[in-house]
DNA sequence: CTGTTAGCGCATTCAA
DNA sequence: TTGAATGCGCTAACAG
């Protein structure tokens, strides 16, 4: 159906390893018929059969991308830095001169053959199923590395389940790295700063004088959820002001409605708070929204927080205050970490630093 | 070095071919038989080796979903609903009663087979390099099917080569759709009605009364930033107004940040104009941002109005005015067709329909 | 209903 | 430096 290796061999007058031999490069071949193999290919439009490639080698080009949400930048910015590096490692030989006399619609698309691996995004929609489905699909294509990303479901048979897929994927030659999620065994860790940046930027208001600060947080059961909850308390307990904590915390998903109707929420019980942390920066949107149209300006009358510094943030009205996490940085440290470009970190877990960035929905309370 | 077929058959006391029988579920296997082979995959934790499968029956479970920016939400919305389709079809057998005793951290992900393929999200970036390169990383995969996104790019060599690629998919059996972006030979396509949509919004303003309006477009060289003028140009020359659209026109990308500074350039050119269109909703949020800053309200002084109708435009403040694409349905039935669940439109190309949701952002001019 | 027999297309020994 | 031979793990005819 398709042309084949022995395609390219036969009209290159080769035997079939040679052929491989050129395309791999990873083989001494000597110049001309090296040259002579990548005329043939080029003109067959020859294009390597991956499945059969991968059976062969018993390993394969795919690297996978688990994430959340893929409707949230959050999950795209990540996501993307990790694609991002998966390009050819250095300058790449081969390709070559030759500018085929070409028929109509010149392939323009040249690597037939590179260091490239396909990272591919798999969106499990938050779904604990869903997750555990992609790892056996991927595991079934025997893909080279794994990373998930973002917050991970902390219900124990989940966790439990996970960390066994991990495992077995590690075993059988698959890299698994996390980013955004705390360590397991037998992956490589990149956590994030959530509870310390939660710390920071809740010590911002406090040193600001607010001492009635309502919480919006996102769904209970996942690990980012927990540890930027876990942080803001910190910095209120530091401040004795622990107890009210629960009745100003109200839990829902990642995303502006969420943020709009927890703030309704939050007023209908303490109408006299002063400032509102957000677990993320699009429910911070959202608080701000529904602050708005209750009458309440921002920052005059009610301080606004968010999470993540996403690019909206900072040019929203008024410029959000947030904690700044490099997503980008990550996603390519995490690609590079994929594909064993990077040494691991010691004890195979490295922290991302969270950064404060205060600006103008934050200020003092009014009184 | 990992469990194998021949393994699982050993264990089960039958031959391979009835494993393999067994895990398809596509030709009769006694009650019996079925139950000691699926017991054995369990016990051994077998998954199946895609690539030997893909290798073997010559169908790779992979389906390959192209966008230009998986940070942007038009993207997020479609390439989620593709990958939601990609379930097992209807009720599956298999499975079992069989609880296993169990050892520690029990699977959960249960599908050792079925009929799910493997959705996988390829962010090109909007760079033309990339989206033919991962085009050869899916011919290479022998993808089962790709779904290619959002707008193309205009540039006739482009085109000419995706083209190219997408006859040799689709030679070689892969499933080639296109959605949101027009037709090309040996495509499925779905098409969104951006020219009438902008059309309709553009007279919606007119009737409103508007004379003088803006257009802030996107990158100048892909199809729906065309489709989009072009229907606002109709519209403007239809009432006789098409000789300013020129001077009230300004490029960008599909971003905030465009529409925030592409406003200001609009109001430098003229700062009578009552009316802003923004050729999607995100520019149409930035658009807002920068009139406010200008201490313009919102219809009062300038409306404004968008398109795509994300999730966020509807609660925005003031709430959107825009033209409602529905995404979400679209990429479900992309990715029906990819997998060949739904007849094809006839000649191949069917046009999602673009409908006008006029809401708080636009107004009747003050004047 | 089940086992046997051949490959699928490529990477890699081992010789030459 | 190159070619010939072997097997990766699985599916798909064929028999039985």
């Amino acid at each position: 159906m398709a042309v084949t290796l022995a395609d390219v061999a036969a009209r290159a007058r080769v035997s079939a390893a040679t052929v491989s031999r050129v395309l791999s490069g990873n083989y001494p071949v000597a110049e001309s018929t090296r040259a002579r193999v990548l005329r043939a290919v080029e003109d067959l439009e020859y294009v390597v059969n991956g499945p059969a490639s991968a059976l062969a080698a018993a390993t394969s080009d795919l690297v996978g991308v688990l994430v959340n949400d893929i409707a949230d930048p959050f999950f795209g910015i990540i996501a993307g830095a990790v694609q991002s590096e998966m390009g050819a490692p250095g300058g790449p030989a081969g390709s070559g001169a030759s500018n085929g006399s070409g028929g109509s619609g010149g392939s323009g698309g040249e690597a037939v053959r590179g260091g490239e691996k396909l990272a591919v995004i798999c969106n499990t929609g938050g779904s604990p199923e869903r997750e555990l489905n992609y790892l056996t699909l991927l595991q079934r294509q025997r893909a080279a590395a794994v990373v998930l990303t973002g917050g991970a479901v902390e219900h124990p048979d989940h966790a439990a389940a996970v960390a066994a897929k991990a495992s077995r994927l590690a075993a059988s030659g698959t890299r698994v790295v996390l980013c955004g999620r705390p360590p397991i065994e037998d992956a490589i860790t990149l956590t994030f700063d959530n509870r310390g940046g939660a710390r920071r930027l809740t010590e911002h208001l406090l040193t600001l004088g607010h001492r009635r600060i309502g919480y919006v947080a996102g769904p209970a059961d996942r690990t980012t959820t927990r540890h930027r909850l876990e942080g803001h308390r910190e910095a209120l307990t530091a401040a004795g002001l622990a107890e009210g904590a629960e009745q100003l915390t109200v839990h829902g998903l990642y995303d502006r409605a969420s943020g709009y109707d927890a703030t309704l929420e939050l007023l209908r019980r303490d109408a006299g708070l002063t400032a509102i942390v957000a677990a993320n920066d699009t429910i911070a949107l959202g608080v701000c929204a529904a602050l708005r149209d209750q009458g309440l300006r921002i920052p005059e009358d009610v301080s606004v927080a968010g999470f993540d510094d996403l690019p909206f943030s900072a040019d929203a009205v008024p410029a959000l205050t947030t904690v700044r996490l490099p997503l980008h940085d990550a996603g390519v440290r995490a690609g590079r970490l994929a594909l064993g470009r990077e040494p691991q970190p010691p004890g195979g877990v490295a922290m991302v630093r969270a950064e404060l960035m205060a600006r103008a929905s934050t200020a003092p309370p009014r009184h």
